[in-house]
RNA sequence: GGAGGGGUUCCCGAGCGGUCAAAGGGAGCAGACUGUAAAUCUGCCGGCGAAGCCUACGGAGGUUCGAACCCUCCCCCCUCCA
């Protein structure tokens, strides 16, 4: 079996690492306990932490032993690093929120058996600190000279920082010294904005407790068009099914772009690599499929493969089947014919038969459920032409839909331009 | 604490008494082209409506026929000095 260390290398996960023979060393060797910090920001994580859940994982699947760190303690203060503004201070019971909220979601992806995988909230030790002791005891390893100069604060020099955000660094220090002390935790992970605060943590620990400890970064995971992941303007994407649903999951996927799709094969799901290299001599529609691989896979991991299931049979039913070959990702599950279609996962709205009776004005029809966010907007998209029934273009805005739409399975089926599909069923 | 500079529509950023729902760019949405891709081109891009009205330029007041633009107070940010 390959060691972990060499998935990650032909993966992708590496962006920095601190001492790269002991890594490769400790790796092969023995079972090490490592950790990643998660912040509870949000009720849910997004598809930004995935590359630092998927190592994780990995970790796991080789025999490691890794710890999810809950920042509930240090989301009190908040991470100066990467930011050029300081974020909003949460309140102490919507992290709490939080923090219980992201175990749950983490749970999907690590197994928390006994022994197996450790989730910590750092609000447990941080919040009982005492300050003077603090100081004391680990304030006094900190040169606030080195701390200056580190490239996290400097940027945020220029636009202002403040005393709360400076101590963050010495919080997750202490983390990682907490960490390794209570745990053997000796390696710390995390996206390469976090190198400054690893770093800090491994030479306290050496300070104080004189041992050597690693660390590793991820590459900031961005699109081909160096936008960040998970945040699309139309808003983030969320792992949590209540917030983004697997169909839109799905989707978000199979929509990435060429140029990224053989690094996100790597990163984001656990297809073998030398069939995720099999991408490169791809074009056209085998490219898609390869696409639908992606879209499949990651969504089955996030959200089980019965819900990818779903997901995928509705995205064929909206655009169309072309079902992947065998020879393409012979170890994806992905469904490889389409028998028994169902469009359950694409967005519906009820809507009664009297309600459409006198028939509706498209515009507001496409208001009313949600596909335009007003009737301004709902007129100009139907007005050039962006707005379908039942695949049908609506040349007039204001074009009434009505009983004599509906289909024999008693639905209308609306579309705003090529993708964005709503079925309305009629009750 | 003192001096100066700022806070404009999702973001950046112009505007500095009427012609401003506010230049320009980015993002976004749609159309064409395609492969549910990218690039490109075109249109749209506060709300409700027929005209018109309403809401918006950090907050609260004021001057004026009329204010994003002028005045007062307050809040926030930045720079320099302490």
């Amino acid at each position: 079996m390959k060691s972990v260390y060499e998935l990650f290398r032909e993966r992708g996960f590496i962006e920095q690492i601190t001492d790269e023979p002991l890594i490769k060393e400790l790796l092969g060797r023995e079972s090490v306990t490592c950790y990643i910090g998660f912040d509870p920001t949000a009720a849910s994580l997004h598809i930004g932490s995935l590359v630092p859940i998927m190592a994780l994982a990995h970790m796991q699947r080789h025999g490691h032993r890794p710890i999810a760190l809950v920042g509930g303690g240090t989301a009190l203060i908040g991470d100066p690093s990467g930011k050029t503004e300081m974020r909003q201070i949460l309140t102490r019971d919507q992290i709490d929120h939080n923090a219980s909220c992201l175990r749950r979601q983490l749970s999907r992806y690590l197994d928390f058996g006994e022994g197996r995988a450790i989730l910590l909230n750092n609000a447990d030790w941080l919040t009982g600190l005492n300050y003077i002791e603090f100081l004391r005891d680990i304030g006094r390893h900190f040169s606030v000279n080195k701390m200056l100069a580190a490239e996290s604060y400097r940027i945020r020099l220029e636009k202002g920082l403040n005393f709360i955000e400076f101590n963050y660094m010495l919080l997750q220090a202490y983390d990682f010294l907490l960490l390794f002390q209570q745990y053997g935790c000796i390696m710390q992970m995390g996206g390469n904005d976090q190198w400054g605060n690893m770093v800090a943590g491994i030479d306290l620990i050496r300070r104080v407790a004189g041992k050597p400890t690693v660390s590793m970064t991820f590459p900031l995971i961005t699109t081909a068009q160096g936008n960040k992941m998970g945040k699309t303007e139309k808003g983030t994407i969320w792992l949590d099914a209540n917030l983004t649903s697997p169909y839109e999951y799905y989707q978000y996927w199979i929509n990435t772009e060429d140029a990224d799709l053989e690094r996100f094969l790597a990163l984001f799901t656990f297809l073998p690599v030398e069939e995720i290299a099999a991408v490169k001599g791809l074009s056209d529609n085998r490219l898609n499929m390869a696409k639908a691989v992606l879209a499949f896979e990651a969504t089955a991991i996030t959200h089980g493969v019965e819900a990818a299931v779903a997901a995928w049979k509705a995205s064929v039913q909206a655009f169309g089947s072309r079902p992947v070959e065998g020879d393409l990702f012979p170890s994806s599950t992905i469904p490889r014919s389409d028998e028994a279609l169902d469009n359950a996962a694409i967005p519906s709205r009820e809507k009664s038969r009297e309600s459409l009776a006198a028939g509706v004005p498209a515009f507001e029809l496409f208001h009313e459920v949600a596909l335009c966010a007003s009737r301004g907007e709902a007129k100009r998209l139907l007005s050039q032409g962006g707005g379908y029934v039942n695949d049908r273009q609506l040349v007039a805005f204001d074009e009434r839909i009505g009983l004599a739409d509906i289909d024999d399975r008693g639905e209308i089926h609306l579309r705003k331009g090529k993708k964005t599909h709503l079925i309305v069923l009629v009750r």
